[in-house]
DNA sequence: TTTGTAAATGGAAACCATTTTCAATAAGGA
DNA sequence: TCCTTATTGAAAATGGTTTCCATTTACAAA
């Protein structure tokens, strides 16, 4: 869990160190970022709120450290078929709990619902466990989403 | 269930007529390449399998067909994180049940697999009961993935 | 069978999110 | 403070997918 308190360095220091990667200005906004919004955002996006408050970022630097955060596993990256990836926390700072994907394949609007994850999440764990002996995987992480319409879309047609 | 028999028209001419749909040669060739692929195909791989029987083919008629496929609810459509996207037939001509994938991050290698998809079918259609009233969704289709490292990329690192 | 017309097509160009290149800069241990 | 190496931003490259447009085709109507 997050500790955003002011005392002491955030909680993630320790991680990105032991990683062997080095604590920068960029890195620490678009993570600030990411723990602000506490929900999707896009490469883009991500470049846009960080930008505010500091113009020299480039949106290079925002690819390269999401890419890192993904591989540490503090971010997922997910694909919502509009063409652009999504990237949020793993552990949202305040509210979030785990949550899954309800996708309007039509206007690409994005519901987080947390409904029914209790259960799913453990028949998961058990499938996870099942399959990585059988297949000899190592399962690091899952996607769930339902595509659909929304109720906008289901009446404009 | 597709019937590849020899008598009558193949079992989606109707459906594509019944949405306004012309039968054309590239079309024919398209289907016919996922009947027989009966697995996730790219595009481009659709592209090359057609290319060879029916030269004339064009990459862009592959992805405007695929769209169409897709829209229809014969094609799924996957992201698999490479990049690509892959497509395959919602009911495979032969062996294929429904099944899920298990994606190698590493590299990039997917197993289909159809264990446990039974127990997880099973509570995904309960979810998808209590999702659509609660956020008045019309759901249409689902994706459950697990990601993580393969047998071999495992041993690798 | 012929004809008319909108749908479908292929190739080239455009698109656009993401990645790569490269020279300049900065983090952090010595 | 200095040095080494990771990190950075800007610009260019990449590559899957989409758009444009002139030509061709499917197929309903005559």
């Amino acid at each position: 869990m997050p500790r955003g308190n002011g005392l002491g360095p955030p909680w993630w220091h320790g991680r990105f160190r032991g990683c062997g990667y080095k604590i920068t200005l960029g890195r620490e906004a678009i993570l600030n970022a990411l723990i602000k919004a506490d929900q999707h955002l896009s490469a883009e996006d991500i470049y846009q709120k960080v930008h505010t408050t500091y113009p020299a970022i480039g949106l290079t630097t925002v690819y390269r450290t999401l890419e890192i955060l993904v591989n540490m596993g503090l971010v997922f990256k997910f694909d919502f078929g509009d063409g652009r990836a999504r990237y949020e926390l793993v552990e949202g700072s305040k509210k979030s709990h785990h949550h899954h994907h309800l996708v309007c394949t039509n206007c690409k609007r994005v519901i987080d619902y947390t409904d029914f994850v209790d259960d799913e999440i453990g028949l998961l764990k058990k499938t996870e466990k099942g399959l990585s002996k059988k297949y000899s995987f190592e399962i690091t992480n899952h996607v769930i989403q339902f595509y659909g319409l929304c109720g906008q879309c289901k009446n404009t047609k």
